[in-house]
DNA sequence: TGTACATCAGTGAACGCGCGTTCACTGATGTAC
DNA sequence: TGTACATCAGTGAACGCGCGTTCACTGATGTAC
């Protein structure tokens, strides 16, 4: 018996007219797979039963479970990467676009259970479509990041090769940061601060461990030779 | 039909004798969990067929999955602790502790391919007792690297508090780097560069940030009050 | 040293079940004229 | 505006298969006396 009310206009996500049952796997998915140990294991019976469709939908809609997979990624991402933006925009002064960047991410984790979960499993699961899209995601959110802290007078003046290590760090530790908040949501005032933290620990680090190794450009007017000597090694 | 070959003197773990099948198992387990997107989905056939024994040897020796899993985390926690714990002592000179221990963590990554995939999967699957083992055995890794690289003069004098962190950062990105160097071994020794780099980042970024919070006892001789404002937000 | 017995590792048949996939079908929606 | 037809979302029966688990069994190893 199929249901004809019409979806509503627009659907979570910017793909135009998203079929309902299409729309009701994902959400699906989602759901079983963040209960499971990974999102390969979910069968597509029990996913057609807990999206309360015929166990035959599925093959409408997807070519295989790594297209599903795939496109909840996706989709994840988009949203991910519009609310940081967002985020880093809004931030009040420079002071705070760590605390507002890395608060809107811990609430959008928590409004975003599931997928943030099976994300965060299926990074490093086998090579393949998922994990491709997952790192494609993770490198965007680099780029994005770097682009707009710039922009914003966010990061000391350092080159990209010396940034771009330390965000993939930044970027890691959040998303570790995210998987524990969902686990334990108690803590988010600490976390902020452990992110700022970290944050500065890494910036003041790499400005001083540049300031180090060429010195003759700064502060001091040691010859170079002589502070080179501290290179070694 | 049973093999009566004895099984040989001392097996890969300190367990007294473990039984041939068992010793099967827990290795045909490793490797098919790491071709697979979990270490739960492989099925009990399969292994045993992988082993090279009867379907039901598993239940002679195991409880459940997750009791064959937790003890190959426990068996590989081991020997990864021990093989560190050496590295950190056999490195001749304290600049060279970190590419000795890094050099042959990577190695170890190398050799022991199959379970480290594992681990690194099942490091963020949902919460029971193999995640627990692995969190356990990282906390085990953090204790000892704190202890012995404070033993041997490797650490600057900061709070344990402030040095706990930064380990814990150093693991999660020596874990992942050891992931990377399984699917692209040549990079050895830029990875070694990296490594050390991003150690250096964070210890000198920590020492840093201590004396610009608290430059009273330091170099400056700037009034408390006055530099207590840069500890705002 | 020999014997009797318990324990242990491994075997093979049998069971019922949920699975992926196929097929032919239904009814609603969109489009050409 | 109406009609005819193609496309699309969803259905339900049927299939063969691999699975986990149980059971009763075999033969080797270890131990008590």
């Amino acid at each position: 018996m199929p249901v004809s009310d019409r979806p509503p206009a627009a659907a979570k996500t910017t793909t135009p007219r998203m079929a309902q049952g299409k729309r009701l796997l994902m959400d699906a998915a989602v759901r079983l797979a963040s209960r499971l140990s990974c999102a390969q294991s979910v069968s597509l019976r029990e996913l057609a039963r807990e999206a309360g469709l015929n166990h035959n939908t599925f093959y409408r809609h997807f070519s295989s479970q790594d297209a599903l997979l795939e496109e909840i990624v996706s989709d994840f991402g988009q949203q991910l990467r519009q609310g940081l933006t967002q985020a880093r925009l809004t931030a009040p002064s420079l002071m705070e676009v760590t605390p507002t960047v890395v608060g809107w991410t811990l609430d959008f984790a928590l409004a975003h259970q599931d997928v943030f979960t099976v994300a965060m499993r299926e990074r490093f699961g086998p090579p393949g479509p998922i994990r491709h899209a997952i790192e494609a995601m993770l490198q965007q959110l680099q780029d994005d990041m770097l682009a707009e802290l710039q922009a914003r007078g966010a990061l000391p003046a350092l080159p990209e090769a010396t940034l771009r290590p330390i965000l993939a760090i930044i970027i890691d530790q959040i998303f570790k940061m995210c998987h524990e908040h969902i686990e334990a949501p108690e803590h988010r005032a600490q976390r902020l601060l452990d992110a700022k933290a970290m944050f500065e620990t890494l910036m003041i680090g790499a400005v001083t461990r540049q300031a180090m190794s060429t010195p003759a450009a700064n502060q001091t007017d040691m010859p170079p030779e002589k502070t080179q000597a501290k290179r070694t090694q």
